[in-house]
DNA sequence: GTGGTCTAGACCACG
DNA sequence: GTGGTCTAGACCACG
């Protein structure tokens, strides 16, 4: 179930994306597998259907779920093929920016491999087997 | 010399101060050095002077530089105390994002373990010695 | 209603953000509470909504409001922890310039401390509840 | 002998103002008694002539030194005589503004009273005889 | 409708 | 010349 943090400075539809992948990551949500209808996921989480909507669409766009017209809406096989330098590097630019910020809080190198470890665990490991 | 990304999603004045406080940390930029004024700053980056103000007043709270009455900005001792527990935990949060993200592009843990080394390598090590 | 007077050398944005405070202090504004959006306290103060904005943003900086996306702007739980030592003795420099400057219009200490107590009445208590 | 903190936002000549004053009130400066030049002083503090120009000026305005030309400034006789209720009320303002402030500092009354109490006994008392 | 960012341009105090 | 404040007005993402 994925939690949304209405505090929290990331927008809702964001939110939503990140909470999914980070399920299917985990094995909690699996290839072929019925996601709520956005209605459905709407009321559970409390949030106007357009949010949910635009952030199924923004996960259909990326290939991580489709939606079979009448049918419902569904994960995809996880496919990942290494490939989109562009988005890579940007992703590495974003990790520098974290680097940064964690060093004026005095948080240094090896904590953060540690902090990284552990995100991995709770992600179910390296390789992911369902 | 601070770079900007003018197709960055990143504010310029966010990018601003990171760039600042990535130059410190490399040791470009040594304590009780006078910075570019603001206008100075803003033709040469070409961007509103306002816009590079706002940079300063943010790095300035955050006790990065400080300002000096009509003589200039000046970048302040490097002291960071270990503290702010929900800054450190909001910078974890946005790893477990990037974990996320660079999953689907088909990065591993070890592979952003090694990102983390460049990265501290390229601001000088955990001692940053100037 | 805050209140602001353009006479004084307090920049408008400074004199929003103490208004603020003093209404949550009074228990006027209370944790959860909406305050009105930038414009509309923009409209209610004849001024411009940078400023009022520059205000809130302050106020969150500081962790006395929150915004939620898109939503508005709410006054925070008032969490006070003892700590920043410099800023304490900031105030207590300034107390010295107020003692300074009152000795001069002849106020002494008796009456000085009498204005303290009045204040403190006016902000309701040493314990505050709504 | 004045210290000015340059790291300080207050401007230079306010500094000068206050401590002057200070040193007055403090009994350090006697009425009659002569008060370095321009040049002397701005030498000692390593500061501007013209900053230490604008500090006399005000000083001089407020009735509380005097220039005899050719000759030298002089402190004068300690004469306060309570009136102006317009800027008693000011300072009363920036009472209630330091309380405000303090109070986000989790600092209470009786302690901004104890502050009260060591600043008056480090001007020297309520009633400062020399 | 909400706040966030940015530009342009003005005026000000300080040194 | 320096930074600080403010207005006016524009454009944007989010919900």
């Amino acid at each position: 179930m994925v939690i949304i943090d209405k505090q929290s400075k990331k927008p809702f539809y964001e939110q939503v994306v990140l909470g999914i992948k980070e399920e299917i990551l985990q094995g909690l949500l699996v290839p072929g597998e019925k996601i709520p209808s956005v209605r459905e996921m709407a009321s559970q989480l409390m949030m106007n259907p357009n949010t949910i909507s635009k952030a199924y669409k923004s996960l259909e766009e990326q290939g991580v779920i489709t939606t079979v017209q009448g049918r419902g809406t569904f994960v995809k096989e996880l496919v990942v093929s290494r490939g989109d330098e562009e988005k890579i590097a940007k992703i590495k630019g974003k990790m520098l920016d974290l680097v940064i910020e964690a060093r004026y809080l005095n948080v240094e190198l090896p904590e953060m491999i540690t902090w990284l470890s552990e995100i991995a665990d709770d992600l179910g490991g390296t390789k992911n087997e369902s």
